[in-house]
DNA sequence: ATCAATTGCGTTATGCTATAACGTGTGCGA
DNA sequence: TCGCACACGTTATAGCATAACGCAATTGAT
């Protein structure tokens, strides 16, 4: 599951995201990458899917963006659960792991013998900078 | 901003959503009260609106569908934050909440001097059931 | 009582997000 | 060299959400 070298769209889209200083959306990345030949959004899911499973890139659910993993050469996959916090204001990301988080809901997932897949958690408000 | 009296609107989409076995699309809201003189999305999407202000519907980012609260009569707001199991096969939603993960969260955002408004907690796979 | 503000509602149109379905080319192992 | 897996390109479509307009009912302060 570690990251096999990109290939041209992967390595596009991964750069596009990793430049960007916030979250983006498959639109914004498709229209970042019309110079470089990209013209239909399949284009840009395709290498986003890849770029999730290898687990450098991820995904917001709560605002239908996407974000470079914040452990640069590191499979963020083996860091258990990401949270996010997302600034409404700045639009501003943070990535941060919290142990204790993952084993309170491992304890409920193991008690309701649910198989867990995948969890999201994201926190959305502002950040200090724009609370002030 | 516990809940008035619903308008008829509002009570038409909260009762879909309680009736059924399982999380609703907007969309499917929509086509389940076509009969009652819905036309349009904005019809249900104005009436959610309310409902999840009033802390009776949650909204699951992840699959873009909401849900009626678990505590019927209660404002789901009082409660902390509102975690999710959603099996992906029999789309089954399973309620929680964990004061240890909101108090971890908290740490975290205080840490941060990030204000938090909305916190989502999913976890996407296989209830007991289907896991089997 | 009346006016203004608020809220809910209906409609049309539009925009944003995501995937289906088809076909092409390339590399690689049986 | 055949078959398979995979990346890619294109067109079309499906699914999710809101903007902008106008109207009606309610409320509440003057």
């Amino acid at each position: 599951m570690s990251a096999p070298a990109l290939t041209k769209n992967q390595a596009l889209v991964f750069d596009v995201l990793e430049k960007a200083d916030g979250p983006l959306s498959a639109y914004t990345i498709l229209d970042k990458l019309r110079d470089h030949g990209f013209r239909a959004p399949l284009q840009v899911y395709r290498a986003l899917e890849k770029l999730l499973e290898y687990g450098v890139v991820h995904r917001l659910e709560s605002i239908n963006s996407f974000v470079a993993c914040a452990h640069p050469g590191e499979n963020c996959h083996s860091h258990g659960i990401v949270a996010f916090a997302i600034c409404e204001s700045c639009s501003q990301v943070m990535e941060f792991h919290d142990h204790e988080v993952d084993h309170r809901l491992m304890d409920w997932t193991r008690s309701k013998k649910f198989k867990a897949e995948k969890t999201t958690i994201e926190i959305r408000g502002l950040c200090e900078a724009c609370a002030a």
